[in-house]
DNA sequence: CGAAATGTTGACTATATTCAAGGCAAGTGG
DNA sequence: CCACTTGCCTTGAATATAGTCAACATTTCG
């Protein structure tokens, strides 16, 4: 299990133009931090729900998600991590629950200590910004989610998530999505990540297949119809989303 | 209109045991960054859904909430505002959609420049760290938020935001809620923060209040039998939040 | 090849929404 | 002071959406 753990400073992902270039420093700084690569299987759990004082990671490859549990079993999603995520911010400082986070793929995790937010504040300011700018994007992430799940019907939610999950997947990838792209979700993750049960998920899905919106194929997915989903989800695209930091 | 407006080194919110103590160079920095204060009345709009680059806030007194709204004009409450949350990370840094900020009740906020998160990162880290600490924590809110839409029943959904309200209403208060706690949301309100119906959310709180959970009278809420509501709402309460930072 | 996980479908039920109406309290203007 | 409006709360009846139950098919994987 000896992954590919380049340095940092030699990053695939951070060459990539969804990410925003840090100076030698700051990338040297990063490195000093990182504790080591951890590699997963898909449907592992990574952080479980309640594990007290846990990690932080950034995600460096595959797919994963937070969700919460209430005790009968009932699951929710609360969002996806792709590539460059940054993972546990919400478990350090919190008299609420805690969440879980499992992987729905393969994947590996940058692991870093603990006080490792502390550092990147105290040591680099640009940093900590960074820390900021992605913990507010991904409630950002969570507040569409939440708009999803309180008031689009089974059928905008479904279109809104393939919308989003595409776009966020394409700009990952050398050619956009042309081809589609991964799409390693089961229906019962759709299901818990929009609040619905499986097999209303299921008959949702199957309608907006036939309607010819969409398509989902050995682990893929197309947008065969974009426009009709983004107006069935009142989703509207930007084309590119604005670089990011990674940490 | 001419408001009760201390210097940031006499604020009576920082005297609060709730708020961590921040040294008098902070306390400073936060001064010379505070742009003037600035009232609203009940039910007034803070911040535009789709404003672009608004400023930021902590919120000083009263009640407010942070909502976004589909075109056809379906509403989703993300979370509720109450004294010392600091207000507008969110809109700063992202793709996604934008949220709007209405008030609840008479309240008067704090209003900083735009460009404070980066001064106070790089100028005080202890206070880029706080800015972190309380966007995360309020990623927290709306991922127990979300766990209520997406998973719970309405009467779950209804029982778990009482307590969630009372419980943060009442460490702000000196008798701890012990009279009850203000509670200026109508059932319109609590529908669009729940994802239910007027309607729905109206039956479903007669139906607590009939079995003695709660009781809502005078802008007032009081828990009638908070370990009912807890079991219900499975949702237990660890007493006393940990201190908090405030900008 | 067999077991386990995932996907699929129909029939039935429950939960929540919509529509429609009316009540009550607070505020406004004649 | 009294009509009048407005906003919020309340209720019943009809309807729609989504959930549950129960099978069975298909795929994946050891």
């Amino acid at each position: 299990m000896a992954a590919y753990d380049p340095p940092c400073q030699a990053c695939p992902l951070r060459a990539h133009p969804l990410f925003t270039p840090h100076d030698a420093a700051e990338v040297a700084l990063i490195q000093s931090l990182k504790r080591r690569l951890v590699s997963f299987a898909a449907g592992e759990t990574v952080i479980a729900e309640g594990q007290p004082d846990p990690p932080l990671y950034t995600l460096f490859s595959g797919w994963a998600f937070r969700y919460k549990t209430l005790r009968d079993g009932r699951r929710q999603i609360l969002n996806f991590l792709l590539p460059g995520d940054f993972i546990g911010m919400q478990q350090k400082m919190s008299d609420v629950h805690l969440h879980g986070v499992e992987t729905l793929s393969a994947a590996t995790l940058c692991e870093f200590r603990r006080d490792a937010i502390w550092e990147l504040h105290q040591r680099a300011p640009g940093l900590g910004f960074a820390v900021t700018w992605l913990t507010a994007h991904e409630e950002g992430l969570v507040d569409d989610n939440l708009l999803s799940v309180g008031r689009r019907s089974a059928a905008e939610r479904v279109a809104a998530l393939l919308i989003l999950l595409f776009k966020r997947a394409a700009v990952l990838l050398a050619d956009r999505g042309a081809a589609g792209v991964p799409f390693p979700l089961t229906q019962q993750h759709v299901a818990d990540a929009l609040g619905l049960s499986l097999v209303h998920t299921h008959r949702t899905l199957r309608r907006l297949d036939r309607l010819g919106l969409h398509r989902i194929d050995a682990g893929r997915l197309h947008l065969v119809n974009p426009r009709a989903l983004e107006r069935l989800a009142d989703v509207y695209g930007d084309g590119m989303p604005p670089p990011r930091p990674l940490i």
